[in-house]
RNA sequence: GGAAGUUUAGCUCAGCCGGUUCAGAGCACUUGCCUUACAAGCAAGGGGUCACUGGUUCGAAUCCAGUAACUUCCACCA
């Protein structure tokens, strides 16, 4: 078989998956074996795949790849999220593009459109998902619009309804004046802005007078009073001048000194001309602005609570969609942010305004529309009252039965449980889970509790009737509710929902598969999700639903900056893949993703990952090429070298050792330092030392025993790395599978096996001295090779090489075969003493010496051996000091002393060694 | 305004329950090599006052306090 210089992933990763899916690998069924589960963080139905979700995807593959091959039942369970928001304004968008309006459909031709969209671009990132080589059990995939866990989400809003936990209640919320929906708190992000802040001038209400001079400076205690050829006057900073025609108050602080002489008093709204009270209380801070505050209880949430207070009249004057209603005197019709404008210029014209100064404030803007500015607006919504979700869900994350990677985490966890607010989960969409309220007709206009809950419209006529004592009542007099529920709504449930634990309590599945073990998310959606997630699980199963967060950080590009359409510096992960495999982003990925960190992501780092599969696949290529000894066959005979039985022993070792930092590792989920780990026994320990120690001569065979037990450390590195490199090493296990086969064996073989459940190696005991002996006879080879390589020595020029091995010492010559064959030196010899005319290292503190023909440059060994002298007396000196130090010395604990006095010993040591050879090299 | 985190080599990070010659890794860099597995490679190298200041200690990258810079979360004073 000959195999390409060069790997190529493309074909190979095609091959493998479509296998995978054929042999139904990555499918779970409950059985007797320990379940490890994991659910995918939902991404939006009709969303396309991004170096977040790669990251994200990446780590939760290789987690259940690792699980499945330690021999628990893996189970990762795809699906995607119907995003109400999101998917609504996007087919929105689309109908806008072909001239049609939202309101021009009902509900139900809105949701034909809507559905079809779904059908038409969803699933594409699941399909995405699969060239990342993501091992879902692909039958589970779910929505969380789909059948199940529609119902799974109609039952628990009526069960929250009937245990009090939801209401609907007149309270300020969060709008979306674009999608034009109400959000819940979370949704609202705040930018800073550069804005303007407006002083404007409020008239003292007609035949009202003060018996107050003006001060002539504002410098002085006292009142502040304002006149000019108009009248009296106060000034009023506001950020937001469209709004005054929403003013029904004007408040000062009832303790503000600057403002006393407005108490009791009327003031005018400039342009709008109403006649309104000034109210007094404490909330209004003295010292910003002018101490004056325009009262819109219409449009802010503290206005509003001061409306309450003082019973203010409210007056909403904007419509749903941010123009000015019907409600105003001015400017009906026009947008907010015109009208800023314009009333501006008006009021500056009218010489209603003071000043303008520049300001900066923060402006609340919707997640999902991160273009619209949010509205504070009074509305009648649906809420869950969250006090009772946060004291179920505080403490198994506090008390660690659910751990967070980074811990961090559970500050802001903790933060954020014990300011909960009231949860606003209706929305004004169409695309969601419509909420099961229905209403039925009313007397009272002001009735807004004429509805019942129930799951179907059926149950709901028969509550109807119960709740009003009419009879006659007929399912055509109810209405159902018009509005969709929050996207989390449904997607709490989401690690319940997928195994139907609400319909359908108790099920085996449920009960074998929850809880799940690890998430896998981002810490912006700690709120929105995991937290809620938390709460259903305790409400609902009286279980967490994971036992581990692995919070990922944000993908950003090298420079820092988050990924973003606008910026382009977003690369399409396909392509990535194309270019360097799904292998070698994965490893990029990884290399670059310690928990919890943004990580800086940089293209260059995919090559890492695609030389690494290319390494390992030309290692392939070198084992398959070599002739092995038959045994049987005299001419074909090779003779085992006791190199390569060390070679093997060491290996073994370093396999074991190494192994038992990985698992380490994945213990506490540092995954991108066992990957490096594995990487290096890879490449350096297998590939660049122990091949080359076993490497035959160039058209000489390998004896057996060293050939089979090269395939099985590569086989089993394969393993190692399999949940990493899912694709290059299903492609290298195989070949070594295979090698040596008959064709119809390995066809056998290949159809019938994979390496994704092969059990993974564990660590097992370890010889450290084997391992030190190897490190040192590693040095020893360093050394001469680097004598080599600063004399310009071929490779190919053998060398002699002389170990002072002290009287009566034994060599340590185990590693002796391989340091003459890495380092090309034809012979080892021990002696008692230093030998002349020789360069010399030193490995420790024993003393090499190697001969050459050529003429030493004395100077350069002079100098070179005199900088080593300096550094060991400097050490020794800092030695001694420590040593000399009687606190220390009587201080500090036995072992640390003895270890001191070893490095006196050693010190002294090499000193007399280098010493000795300056000496020799007059 | 409140809270948390970060600061170690050119870059990205590990080390931080104080004590191995402790200052590390990967990448990048330098030098020399097309040595029949691999130039997507091999070999050998160079490189850091562990942000700053002080304290605790026999001993501090590691513990404590303060300072500075950056990041994030929460709050939302118009």
């Amino acid at each position: 078989m000959e195999l390409a210089s060069k790997y190529d992933p493309r074909a190979v990763e095609e091959k493998w998956y479509n296998f995978w899916l054929e042999k139904k690998l990555f499918h779970s069924e409950p059985d007797n074996r320990v379940p490890y589960t994991i659910v995918i963080p939902p991404p939006n139905v009709t969303g396309v795949l991004h170096m977040g979700h790669m990251l994200n995807n990446t780590i939760q593959d290789v987690l259940v790849r690792r699980a499945r091959m330690m021999g628990r039942n893996a189970c990762w369970v795809p699906g995607t999220d119907h995003a109400s928001i999101a998917t609504e304004a996007k087919v929105v968008k689309s109908l806008a593009e072909k001239g049609i309006k939202k309101h021009d459909l009902s509900r139900e031709q809105f949701l034909e459109h809507a559905w079809e969209w779904t059908h038409k671009h969803g699933g594409i990132i699941l399909q995405q998902l699969r060239t990342l080589g993501a091992s879902c059990d692909w039958d589970r995939t779910a929505f969380t619009m789909d059948e199940t866990r529609s119902e799974s989400v109609t039952k628990v809003f009526v069960d929250l309804y009937n245990k009090g936990l939801i209401y609907r209640g007149l309270r300020m919320i969060n709008w979306d004046p674009k999608a034009l929906t109400a959000l819940s708190t979370e949704e609202v992000v705040y930018k800073e802005e550069r804005s303007k802040l407006y002083y404007l001038k409020y008239y003292l209400a007609d035949g009202e007078n003060v018996d107050v001079e003006p001060l002539a400076t504002d410098d002085r205690e006292g009142n502040i009073v304002h006149k000019d050829e108009k009248g009296y006057y106060a000034v009023v900073a506001t950020t937001r001048p469209e709004t005054i025609m929403g003013d029904t108050a004007m408040c000062v602080n009832p303790k503000d000194p600057k403002n006393q002489w407005l108490r009791g008093h009327h003031v005018i709204v400039p342009l709008v001309g109403r006649k309104v009270r000034v109210i007094e209380d404490r909330y209004v801070d003295i010292e910003f602005g002018t101490g004056c505050l325009k009262v819109t209880p219409a449009h802010d949430v503290n206005d509003y609570n001061l409306g309450k207070t003082h019973n203010l009249e409210t007056i909403d004057i904007f419509n749903a969609d941010g123009t000015i209603s019907e409600q105003s005197p001015l400017y009906v019709g026009m947008d907010r942010f015109a009208c800023r404008k314009q009333i501006a210029k008006d009021l500056d014209a009218a010489g209603l305004m003071e000043k303008v100064e520049d300001y900066t404030n923060k402006v609340g803007y919707s997640e999902r529309n991160p273009d619209t500015a949010i509205e504070p607006r009074l509305s009648l919504q649906w809420f869950v009252k969250m006090q009772h979700f946060a004291d179920i869900a505080l403490p198994p994350v506090m008390n660690g039965e659910i751990k967070f990677y980074p811990e961090k985490y559970k500050n802001t966890y903790r933060q954020w449980l014990e300011n909960i607010q009231d949860w606003c989960i209706s929305r004004q969409l169409w695309w969601g889970h419509r909420i099961p309220a229905y209403y039925y007709p009313s007397q009272n206009p002001d009735d807004t509790e004429n509805f019942v809950v129930a799951e179907t419209a059926e149950k709901a006529l028969e509550l109807a009737r119960q709740k009003t004592g009419n009879t006659n009542l007929q399912a055509s007099d109810l209405k159902q509710e018009e509005c969709a529920l929050d996207t989390w709504f449904s997607s709490w449930l989401w690690p319940i929902s997928l195994f139907d634990g609400i319909n359908n309590p108790g099920n085996k599945e449920i009960e074998y598969y929850y809880p799940t073990v690890d998430l896998i998310t981002a810490p912006d959606i700690i709120f929105f999700w995991v937290a809620r997630m938390i709460m259903a699980g305790e409400e609902y199963l009286h279980k967490v639903p994971f036992r581990n967060v692995y919070f990922t950080g944000v993908v950003r590009d090298k420079l820092g900056r988050k990924m973003s359409k606008s910026l382009g510096n977003s690369p399409d992960p396909i392509e990535l893949m194309a270019q360097y495999g799904a292998d070698g982003v994965r490893m990029g990925m990884l290399l670059t993703a310690p928990a919890g960190n943004d990580i800086l992501f940089d293209e260059k780092i995919c090559e890492q990952g695609r030389n690494f599969s290319n390494k390992l696949w030309n290692a392939l290529r070198l084992i398959t090429g070599w002739q092995v000894d038959k045994g049987d066959d005299s001419n074909n005979q090779a003779t085992k070298q006791p190199s390569n039985e060390m070679a093997v022993e060491w290996m073994e070792q370093r396999m074991a050792q190494v192994l038992e930092g990985i698992e380490k590792d994945f213990e506490q989920y540092r995954l991108s330092e066992a990957l490096m780990a594995s990487y290096k026994l890879a490449w350096d320990d297998f590939c660049s030392w122990y091949l080359e120690m076993v490497k035959p001569a160039y058209g000489t065979p390998i004896d057996r025993e060293t050939y089979d037990a090269t395939i099985s450390i590569f086989n089993r590195l394969m393993l190692i790395l399999h949940p990493f490199m899912p694709f290059v090493t299903e492609e290298i296990w195989h070949a070594l599978q295979t090698i040596g086969k008959d064709d119809e064996q390995a066809a056998f073989i290949n159809a019938n096996y994979s390496i994704m459940n092969q059990h993974l190696p564990t660590s097992v005991f370890y010889d450290q001295r084997t391992l030190d002996d190897c490190d040192t006879a590693r040095e020893m080879i360093a050394g001469v090779r680097n004598i080599r390589n600063t004399r310009g020595l071929s490779p190919k020029e053998q060398l002699e090489l002389f170990v002072v091995c002290g009287e009566g010492k034994m060599p340590n010559n185990r590693f002796d075969g391989i340091v003459c064959k890495l380092g090309n030196v034809s012979i080892i010899q021990y002696v008692d003493s230093k030998v002349e005319g020789a360069i010399s290292f030193m490995v420790g503190t024993t003393e090499c010496f190697v001969p050459l023909k050529q003429n030493i440059d004395v100077e350069a060994e002079r100098k070179k051996l005199e900088d080593d002298l300096r550094y060991a007396e400097g050490f020794l000196a800092s030695v001694m000091k420590k040593l000399g130090n009687e606190k220390f010395v009587n201080g500090a604990p036995e072992k640390v002393v003895a270890v001191e006095r070893q490095k006196k010993a050693d010190a002294e040591q090499k000193i007399a060694a280098l010493k000795s050879q300056l000496e020799n090299l007059k």
